[in-house]
DNA sequence: GCAATAGTGTCTATCAGACAATATAGC
DNA sequence: GCTATATTGTCTGATAGACACTATTGC
C-alpha cells in the first residue's frame, strides 16, 4: 500500500494526519478501473451443466450473451453486489453463492479498464427451470445455455455455451474463461465439500445424487462405492419416504444434513 | 453488464454505435472504487509459516504492518501488478504466484472504497532469508513475520503475525483475514498440487519435504506412507547425491520433476 | 411373470499406518 | 563400537471396485 506512482497522489506517503488526509481526498481525480461482478448461475440438468445468460443490448459484443452482472456499488460488499445482481437479473435469492476468481486483463473490455470479480451460484434444476423462462427486472432477454466441456487430457480452459437446440452462442468478454474456471472449481470441490447437494432439491434419491456428481465430474462414478461413501459420510438423512410411480422398485428419498462429529461417528455403526 | 444505475451512465443501454460510445466515455466522471493488489509472500522456516510485511508510513494503520501491495496500473493485468509490486517491495521475481481471493468490504479502508485482489507467492527458506534482510526499492521498512495459526476444531479465520521474537504485530486492514485464507488455500492444495516443492530449494531430502508438508498442514505426516507416496508419485527425481556432514547416515537428495503419464507408470516398477 | 432399478453381501486389490530390521554417516 | 537417521520389507486394517444376489415396484 506504499505507492509513489504519480497517478495516485491522494494515497501517498507524506500525509501527517489522518483527518487532514481524508479531507483532501478526491476520489474522481485520477484514473481508476471499473469493477463489476459477474455471476455464473449453474444447474445440472439431463446430464449436463447449464447456466443463465443475458443478451447484451449495447457494444461491445452487442447481441452477444453474457453472464448476469453489473457494477459494484460503492456502498456494498462484493458478496452483496453478487446477491443483488442475481436477484435483479435472475429473480433468485438465498442460493449457494461463492466468489470464484477476479479477471482483470487490461483489454478484456474495449471501453475502459474493467476488472470483474466472478462468482458462481448453484441452484437445483426445478428452480432453474423457473428462472430460465422468467423475465429480468430490466426486461433483458435471457437464455439457459448448456456448457460444452471438451477438455482433452489436460483439464482446464474456456468452455463454450450452447443454446437448448445445441447451437453455439457468442459469449461476451472473457465469459467463456469464467465458465471454464467454474467447472474446474466445481470439480475440485465436489469430493471435499457438499456442493453436490446445492444442485438438488431438498429430497432426492441416491441415484439422482450420483447423477449430479457424474455431471459435475464429467465421468462415471462407481455405483457401489458411491452409495457406500454417501451413506457413511454422515451428510445424508433418510426420510423413510420413497419415490412414487417410477415403474420399478422405488428408491428411498434422502435429505442433506450436516451432522456433528459425534453423530458422524455413531452413524458408522 | 446491463446496468441502469444513474451513477454509471457512461456504460448504459442506449448507445447505438460502438465508436460513438467510446468517444463519449469519460472515465473520471463517476464514482469508482480503487483496486489494489496485495501479495502474501510465504515461506516455511523452522516448522512455521512466515510472511514478509511492510511498515506503513501513513494513515490509516500508520506504523502498522501490511502485506506488500499497491495500486493496479490501468495498463497492466492483475498478475502483472502482483509481479511488479513483489519485485519492487521484495526484490524477487519468478516465484510461484497465484491469485487468492478478492476482498471488498466497503469499510475495509477508511479513506475510500478500496477493493484488493490478494495473491500469494511461495519461496524457499534460503531465498526468503535474503529477502527479509534486504531493502525495498522505496526504502520502506520490512520484516519477516511468523504466522500463528490457532484454529480450533473448525479451521479458518484470521491469522496473527508475530515478529521473530514472538511479539504480535498490528496488521493493517483485513490482512489477517488474507493470511488466514492463504493458509487455508495452501492446506487445500497441498495434497493435490506440487506447491510443497515451491517452498524448498532445488535439491532436498525426503525429510525436508515432509517437514514442509507438516508445516503447511499443521499436523504430523506419517513418515512411512509419506515416503512411499512421494516416491511413487512420479514427482521426484533422485539425484544420486547425498547429504554432507550430518552426523548420521546421509539422506539422498531429490529434485522436483513433473513426469509425463508414461514415465509415472513406468516409475512404479 | 417380466422389466427395471434399488439395495445387500462378499471378495479382492490397493493403500495408509505400524513396526521390525538393516544401512551408513560422524564421532 | 555408539548414536542418529535413512532406507527397506512386512504385516494389518480401511476402503474402492467388481460382482453376485435379493427386493420391490409398474405393467
Amino acid at each position: 500500500m506504499n505507492h509513489r506512482d504519480p497517478k495516485h497522489p491522494q494515497i501517498g506517503q507524506d500525509d501527517q494526519d489522518e483527518t487532514s488526509f481524508l479531507r483532501h481526498y478526491d476520489p474522481g481525480a485520477f484514473e481508476r478501473p471499473s469493477v463489476t461482478v459477474d455471476t455464473a448461475l449453474i444447474s445440472a440438468v439431463d446430464g449436463a451443466l447449464w447456466t443463465l445468460l443475458v443478451r447484451r443490448r449495447q457494444h461491445p459484443y452487442r447481441d452477444g450473451w453474457a453472464l448476469p452482472g453489473g457494477f459494484v456499488d460503492v456502498t456494498e460488499s462484493l458478496d452483496e453486489a453478487a446477491e443483488r445482481l442475481l436477484a435483479n437479473k435472475a429473480g433468485v435469492q438465498g442460493l449457494f453463492l461463492e466468489q470464484l476468481y477476479t479477471f482483470g486483463r487490461p483489454d478484456r473490455d474495449p471501453r475502459t479498464r474493467v476488472i470483474t470479480v466472478a462468482y458462481y451460484a448453484l441452484v437445483d434444476r426445478i428452480r432453474f427451470a423457473g428462472i430460465g423462462t422468467g423475465d429480468s427486472d430490466d426486461e433483458s432477454e435471457r437464455m439457459v445455455a448448456r456448457l460444452q466441456v471438451d477438455w482433452k487430457g489436460e483439464a482446464g480452459g474456456a468452455v463454450a455455451a450452447l443454446d437448448p437446440e445445441g447451437n453455439p452462442l457468442e459469449l461476451a468478454f472473457d465469459h467463456a474463461d469464467i465458465l471454464g474456471m467454474v467447472v474446474l472449481r466445481l470439480r475440485g470441490k465436489l469430493d471435499y465439500t457438499p456442493i453436490g447437494f446445492e444442485l438438488l432439491p431438498r429430497q432426492f434419491t441416491l441415484h439422482q445424487l450420483r447423477s449430479v456428481y457424474e455431471t459435475v465430474a464429467g465421468r462415471p462414478q462407481n455405483k457401489d462405492s458411491f452409495r457406500r461413501r454417501m451413506l457413511t459420510s454422515g451428510l445424508l438423512r433418510a426420510t423413510g419416504i420413497r419415490q412414487q410411480d417410477v415403474g420399478h422398485r422405488p428408491a428411498e428419498l434422502y435429505e442433506f444434513q450436516q451432522l456433528s462429529e459425534d453423530e458422524v461417528s455413531s452413524a458408522n455403526d
